[in-house]
DNA sequence: CTGATTGTGTACTGTGTAGTATATAGTACA
DNA sequence: TGTACTATATACTACACAGTACACAATCAG
């Protein structure tokens, strides 16, 4: 896997099953409305580059509909926002993802679930 | 807040308090023992440049007695392990941190230790 | 056929990161 | 008095990041 963890060829299939029903996904086109020069998103898309910053990865998400969060990953990132909430208290943030990062998926969906509806 | 968000000013302070009982921490003892030049660890105390890399600061923390996630949110940085569990189920940990960041301490707490000695 | 549009190749740029190297000036002590 | 250590100032470096600018060959639509 070339650059930035298979990143680009994310993007490229996403961009490919849009375009089967509308011609604007281009590359070009595409590049416009993100605002980036059509070369380097195709250098991006091929893996010739490491991704774009977290904004163009943030627009790219919103023009294709995908994850953003997904997207920012892929690229080896984390969302700004995210890092924001850690940093403003880190000990509790640090040790809450310690504790849950070794547990399975269904763990730690049992507790965003128990989070978001529970009486907290 | 000239550079770095207060890190420079809470480095020298934790140093010069560990200095009073042990002069191996003048700030050339140190910078040696954690790997940079003294003029650039004196540039990082007062400010005058970014702070170090994500490395140097662990060991700064090692060294000084203190947290490594805090003296991380302090330079503007998530430790890169905390970023690596994040980053491998994105939409998990996304979802769990931004419900999370406008609750009180109090009840962050409260999932903490809940998970930590729950049946989950 | 031609004119527009598509994806790609090559070369270059400014800014940030993470420091080193060396010189200087003050202080403590013996 | 000198030598050993202290902090700081100044100058410079190597490399990564995040792109732009422009030329090019291929393809498709009318």
């Amino acid at each position: 896997m070339g650059m930035g963890g298979g990143f680009g060829r994310y993007v490229r299939d996403a961009r490919e099953r849009r375009r089967v029903g509308d011609p604007s996904f281009s590359l070009r086109q595409l590049a416009q409305r993100i605002g980036v020069e059509p070369s380097f998103l195709s250098k991006v898309e091929r893996g010739e580059v490491a991704p774009p910053s977290e904004e163009k990865i943030l627009r790219l998400a919103r023009e294709l509909g995908e994850d953003s969060d997904v997207l920012l990953a892929l690229a080896g990132k984390v969302s700004m926002d995210l890092q924001v909430a850690i940093r403003k208290r880190p000990e509790l943030f640090a040790g809450l993802i310690r504790q849950l990062k070794d547990m399975p998926d269904h763990a730690v969906l049992r507790v965003v679930r128990e989070v978001r509806d529970g009486e907290w």
